[in-house]
DNA sequence: GGACATTCAATTGCGAACAATTAAATGTGA
DNA sequence: TCACATTTAATTGTTCGCAATTGAATGTCC
């Protein structure tokens, strides 16, 4: 068994792209945790909060759209969210089917202080800023190839 | 508030590689989803099978440090992985510590059956060999970088 | 208007992921 | 040899992530 196929063998696990953005996904989530336990949050819980930052008043599913994400995890994490005073859950009342999240007080003045987070996360890329947005948008392009096959 | 900021706003969801990452992840694990449950396995497990293809009768800590898992996680996986009568824990004799991850006959039998499985996800991908190569070898360099700075 | 389907959030159950701790085995130095 | 640190898995508790189901509200079609 020649040692050279083994860098061409789909089976391998160092072979598969997968297994690379698995593991880069949790290295990320290493990084960040020091960073976000100061801010009381975790990662999903970051995410969220980076959505409603950008817009606040929305319904559950807008969230779950965003991030890919359904009211599973969502229902409970905004739960948390709540019971840490970040967010205000309210039943629409044009439809009494949605859920609207809103920002609390103290939810709109953490933005300031995750203001460091971006910048952590650059330095310990270690990498200038075109390369990772080179970067992203490669890896977005992937990300919705595949959604798009899931589908069918 | 010009909107050409926003473009560069490090406070964006969009503009975060480590979502992009995120998410390509959760969309890798949904096409995946459909392949693996005709093996029995989740993604996971599928990792862990991969190692022990590669190389079998080996102790639960190298398998932690391939994958980037600790025994809070591979513990219970490797107790489903016995339960399901893929692979076998023994202590090793020479050092009671370890705990010694053999395939079974069906462990290795399920090699062949998940042969098929890379090929469909090059598929999903919509995507050259070559570029994913490429986006692979660069993602796992960023996700080397990471992990360098979490030993600070 | 009324039967029917659809939408939305919540719930339940299971499998990761990880921090923190525990317990047992092994290694090290005086 | 004996005290002590280190290594290795296992355990406990919390939080994701998702499939599947439920129940209420809304839409649609006849």
């Amino acid at each position: 068994m020649p040692r050279k196929l083994s860098a061409l063998d789909p089976q391998r696990l160092d072979n598969q792209i997968c297994f690379a953005v698995y593991s880069a996904a949790h290295a990320f989530n290493r990084v960040y945790k020091p960073l976000l336990d100061r801010l009381g949050l975790t990662y999903p819980q970051y995410l969220v909060m980076l959505v409603l930052w950008e817009r606040d008043d929305v319904p559950v599913k807008d969230i779950g759209e965003k991030l890919f994400l359904d009211s599973g995890t969502l229902t409970p994490l905004l739960k948390r969210l709540e019971a840490a005073h970040l967010v205000k859950r309210t039943r629409s009342r044009e439809d009494e089917r949605q859920v609207l999240i809103a920002l609390t007080p103290q939810g709109h003045a953490l933005k300031d202080k995750a203001r460091a987070v971006p910048q952590s996360i650059l330095a310990a890329s270690d990498c200038s800023v075109s390369e990772l947005v080179a970067m992203k948008d490669e890896i977005v392009a992937l990300r919705d190839r595949l959604n798009a096959v899931i589908g069918e």
